[in-house]
This record gives structure tokens, C-alpha cells and sequence, in this order.
DNA sequence: AATCGCGCCTGACGGC
DNA sequence: TGCCGTCAGGCGCGAT
């Protein structure tokens, strides 16, 4: 269930089965997910290959010939590469098929995820038009973020979570981040100087890497259990509240910001 | 332009 | 046992 970490594993674990294979079905299960599925797209999608799978923020672009399609994940939902056709189970929601006989499946308990048709060119498409930068591209960086931030009076933890300012950053990793750069989440985006603002981007980036390293936070797609992925083990604040901070033992307070949590140590992060 | 709150949907959990 | 409210990792949208 996907930050960018999983979805970029996700990403990566998928790309060797289904690049450079040939689409030769959609089985829609249910299209009443985030945006119905299209009931064109299998037209446009059957005897196509796959050439390649980018990620931009949360979204996966598969390459065609023709154009592209738009997966994104939603809160719960995963893919899973199946060697051979087995039948649905609950919250299977589509089946990409493939010559060869391979099934990558779509699941999703809340059905906030999908599937569309982004056309030959999906950076314009709406819903990437207007996204910030990938944490880890050079134009991501701390004055860039202090210049974007001037003036804002929303917490900093909601001005990373904000996709216009930068991608992929969801809770778990932005109250993790504002750990490890030591800032409190509740500090108003404005307030924070150049230094602390390329402290912030430097956890960013580290803690995405780190979790992507690991195989990401929570499930592991490729067998499609639901085994915790490693990183949970590694949270340093996140859904830690009552327990002692990994650095000074002060107990993890939980807050909420925006209808979100925020977990933080009162002492480590001013 | 920036901010806020809603809603899509299912399920788990805690209190009574 | 059931009922109810709250919460969950996302995110686009409309109102202010």
C-alpha cells in the first residue's frame, strides 16, 4: 500500500515480466474504481507491448505504441504478477493479460486506485500536469524548497505532502523525514531557514531511498501476501506514539494536522 | 493564489 | 452480540 517507495518497487518488480510483452486482454472485475474504467481501453491496449514502466510521483506509465496508461494504487491497492490465469479473488479488480500467459493484477480494498488512458503524451495529462518535482531530481533541493515555502502558512509536514511542491511524499514518510532533520511538523512552512530547509530535503531523500533499498514499507507485492515489508521495522516515529524516541527516550507524541496524524518527539524536533 | 474540507470505498477497532 | 463513531498509507475537487 503505496508511497512512492512501494510504488517504485512495484515499478521495478513488475518491469522484467510484463516489458516488451504483448497485451492481449483487459478483464475488468469492477470499473466503478476511482475514475471508471474506460471501456475503451482494452481496444486501445490489446496487441500492444509493453515498452517500458516510468513512475512520476505515485503514478506508474506503462509505454505503448500508441500511448500510455495511467495506474496509480490509491491508498490500499497493489499489483501482482500471476505466471498464469487463477480466478479472482475479493478486491481484484482488473487483469492486464499478456501472450505468454501472464496476469498482472490489480487489488484494492477501497477502490481509490485505477487504470486509464493518458494518451501519446501524459505529462500534460491533468493529473500529472501540475505535479511538483521527483525527490530525488537535482531541482529538488533546499532552495528550492525554502523559495517555494516563502510566505506559505500551512505546517511544513503538509507543505511536503502537497504533490505541487513535490512528489511521492505521503505520512508515513513525511512525519519519518521531519525526524531526521529534527523539525517540528507543526512549524509553519514559511518560518524555516535555508539550512533547515535543505536539512528537510536531505531526509526526504535519504528516507525514500532507504525504504526503496529495503523493498519498501509495507506489502510485499511479489508473491502477494501480506507480509509487512522491512521497513516497518525501521519507523523511527510513525505509529510509535506512547513509546520512547529511538534518540533521547522522550515517549512519541501523536498530534493531527489537517485531519492527518503527525508523530514527532517534542524534544528532538523544535 | 492559498487554504480548507469533502468524498470516493471497505474494514478494523474501541467503547458502550 | 450489535451498533456507532473514528481511523487508515491518496488525492482531486469545489467553495471560500
Amino acid at each position: 500500500m503505496p508511497e512512492l517507495p512501494e510504488v517504485e518497487v512495484t515499478r521495478a518488480g513488475i518491469s522484467s515480466f510484463i516489458c516488451d510483452n504483448t497485451v492481449t486482454g483487459l478483464t475488468i472485475y469492477t470499473s466503478g474504481l476511482r475514475w471508471p474504467i474506460s471501456i475503451d481501453l482494452a481496444d486501445l491496449l490489446i496487441g500492444q507491448k509493453i515498452q517500458s514502466i516510468e513512475r512520476r510521483g505515485k503514478y506508474l506509465l506503462l509505454h505503448c505504441h500508441t500511448g500510455v496508461v495511467l495506474i496509480h494504487l490509491g491508498m490500499t491497492g497493489f499489483l501482482q504478477i500471476l505466471p498464469e490465469f487463477n480466478p479472482p479473488g475479493k478486491h481484484d479488480h482488473y487483469d492486464l493479460v499478456f501472450i505468454n500467459g501472464v496476469v498482472l493484477r490489480f487489488n484494492d480494498v477501497r477502490k481509490f486506485g485505477s487504470i486509464l488512458w493518458a494518451g501519446t503524451d501524459p505529462h500534460i495529462h491533468k493529473l500529472l500536469a501540475k505535479l511538483g518535482p521527483e525527490p530525488f531530481s537535482e531541482n529538488f533541493d533546499g532552495t528550492y524548497l525554502h523559495k517555494i515555502s516563502r510566505n506559505r502558512k500551512i505546517s511544513i509536514k503538509q507543505l511536503i505532502m502537497d504533490s505541487k511542491v513535490v512528489v511521492g511524499v505521503g505520512n508515513i514518510y513525511a512525519n519519518e523525514s521531519l525526524f531526521y532533520a529534527g523539525i517540528n511538523p507543526t512549524i509553519s512552512a514559511g518560518q524555516l531557514s535555508l539550512s533547515r530547509n535543505k536539512q528537510l530535503v536531505n531526509a526526504i531523500k535519504t528516507v525514500l531511498a532507504d525504504s526503496i533499498k529495503i523493498g519498501g514499507t509495507m506489502l510485499d507485492f511479489r508473491d502477494g501476501t501480506e507480509k509487512m515489508g522491512y521497513f516497518q521495522k525501521r519507523l523511527a516515529v510513525y505509529k510509535r506514539d506512547g513509546l520512547p524516541c529511538t534518540k533521547c527516550s522522550t515517549p512519541i507524541q501523536l498530534k493531527r494536522i489537517g485531519q492527518r496524524s503527525i508523530y514527532f518527539c517534542s524534544n528532538c524536533q523544535q
